[in-house]
DNA sequence: TATGAATGAGAGTTCATTCAT
DNA sequence: AATGAATGAACTCTCATTCAT
């Protein structure tokens, strides 16, 4: 690299422009972990230290920033359940998956505003999917071992996740550990041996568009 | 007898006031089904063919008017579990009751809001506890003849329904009946024979007073 | 010294915001003056060519502003008693006192509906103590000379100049000058001689809190 | 008169509905002297235990009744002057007046705010006249006399009476009596030997016009 | 005729987004 | 590039006045 760089800007990031990024997307994490989506990004941008103006140089719209949050949730997802992918414990492996899900979003309100779909963004979709590839391999090793019924399915898995999490939102501030309740319910309805279940789920893409459908109806950016 | 009558309506409420207020109420569930409570009040009034002062006139403000639609719901939640109390078999009205709610919310926005605790109010309690009474003899009965495991209560079907109804606010939308898989799943989860449960349920006071708390944190009227 | 420097701006405020701000006052001086306090913040908006979000930027709520525009008038009298106090003729001073006091608010509704007390706020007394401070001593000073009778206070002298301004707040914009007949009988008064009065005055203190609470009760912010 | 009255309705008013005139502008006396003009219509009509309605059959607005109640104050005032018009002492008489028309603004903010123009209306006009005619007498009585000054008029006293208000408006809730205070100071004005009037005063005429035009710049009827 | 329900313009205030500095 | 000031549509709620019952 040449030392006259001012002649060729576009690199595809200046170093603390990069670093503006990360802080706003932590200060979002943040405040919308304490406050929800709701939260102003006047908020979040002087939490970051920042001028609003800076975080729209960097997100589109306030939509964006919380996907970019939601984005880097999913991948602290991605990454636990790769690692779970090489328990030696079929069924554990399945229930920590859970309980890693639960303990993270009983941190963070806007997680869990994500996961019940009231806030999230057509760019979401990648992260997505990368999640649930190992997920699905997860689910069928549990499968192979006998300790998941055979008709559930990784979207389920996500399903479910999501139901947990509606509870989180509600009862996780005044009751934490309650959860763990409907949890151990919720690992009951997953063991072989039960009712069949009357409905085929929804692949992941489905399961990805319905969720982008619900937002869309429910939140209007002006 | 009507749990409202304690309550001793000031006047009878003229006749085309009595018809507005319940044009106002269908309208506001109407509108509240299909966009939730962040539907305006004006488009609640114009709905309804009314004015906003009409609505205004009938009730204090958009909560109270959210909370008339919710008591409704509840209402009739209630008059359901009460009928189910004499059915034959005891697992079977318990499905029913679960079908019952999933219905409701399956039309209703609001009622999902409602139940996943983003709009309700104070003067709602009574009605809470009115719905809650025949439901925990609900349980009971099926407890009592063994199809229903010992150590769940009623108001961890209220947990469940709303998880439940979590689900129907994402997914009903668009895949109307997938939430019969989940049920059917949940369902498994309440049958004798599971794993232990590892934290004590809210009782029903705690239950609603969580809701309320969730509601003001998220919430905030003007 | 300014009086307001015990405020301690945050920050020394941007230059286009600063006069975005005295933009602002000044609109508010304008339109408060003819129109009186009931008018809009949408007016004095527009009125300095800028938009509501922007008057509510510089100041919390109509109030502030207002608030602002009365410590400004506030500042103005104060200084003006000031340079009274090294005036030759005691008697002239008070006396000249009074048609600034006169000349202000012939021009402004605003400080009319101030000194009026139907328009301050708590913010405002110690701008009005710094007022008065002074104003004990012009009053002092033709006491000493003998030209003013000794049962009279400052606060006396602002309550006279309420008074008058009432009528100005009537009469001054259809017949000025009109005021000066009533000034010059309150004038007489003052003068020695007269009978004695019959009750005690109050101090600063009670004079303020009156008024304060009076507007209270005449205006209700929301 | 005959006793087929049903044939013949067009009489200047029925009984009852003359009643409700009355009960509406006695409701009124007591709702705007406890909360000025700024209280709202139904509340006036429900305290006369009547309808909104029933309000704007007697009256085209709320000013035409804010009218009739300032009508019977000043009705009240006429009256009280005429009578002092036997007095013995002229002096005493003029005293006598102010210290009525203190007594009567004390209780009663609805007069304040009628005599500091906030709220009188066209209609008003003839009452004012009549209430003037003797005042001149009283004046002229006291002028003869040689206890007041020889270019004080009647519309003199209305303005001094009226900025004695004012202060009422401000102090008489929190300190009853303290206007005596300035009452007595204003009494020293009119005694002959002051200085010089600068400005004429207004005739009666004018002086009504004068807060005419004030209201009609203060307040917007819609 | 009396009632009180209905109306809707308007007020104060918020906040996502834009843009001048 | 970063800032934060400016914008204005939108929202909730009030109240003088009208009108159906």
């Amino acid at each position: 690299m040449s030392p006259h760089e001012n002649a060729a800007p576009p690199r595809p990031l200046r170093k603390d422009a990069a670093r503006n990024r990360e802080l706003l997307i932590a200060a979002a994490r943040t405040v919308f972990a304490q406050r929800g989506f709701a939260a102003t990004l006047d908020d979040v941008a002087h939490e970051a230290g920042l001028g609003v103006g800076t975080a729209y140089r960097h997100f589109a719209n306030k939509h964006e920033l919380a996907t970019a949050v939601a984005q880097q949730s999913v991948d602290r997802v991605s990454a636990r359940v790769r690692e779970l992918l090489t328990a030696d414990d079929p069924w554990q492996a399945v229930v920590d998956f859970f309980e890693f899900a639960m303990e993270m979003q009983s941190q963070d309100r806007g997680v869990r505003e994500t996961l019940t779909g009231s806030y999230v963004w057509e760019e979401f979709q990648p992260q997505f999917n990368v999640a649930f590839e190992p997920l699905e391999k997860l689910v069928q090793q549990a499968q192979d071992a006998g300790v998941v019924r055979e008709d559930v399915t990784a979207s389920d898995i996500g399903v479910l996740v999501m139901m947990l999490c509606a509870l989180g939102e509600i009862a996780d501030y005044a009751h934490p550990g309650l959860i763990r309740r409907y949890l151990t319910m919720t690992l009951e309805g997953l063991k072989p041996g039960g009712a069949p279940l009357p409905v085929p789920p929804l692949d992941t893409e489905q399961l990805f568009t319905t969720i982008q459908k619900h937002k869309t109806a429910a939140v209007r950016p002006r």
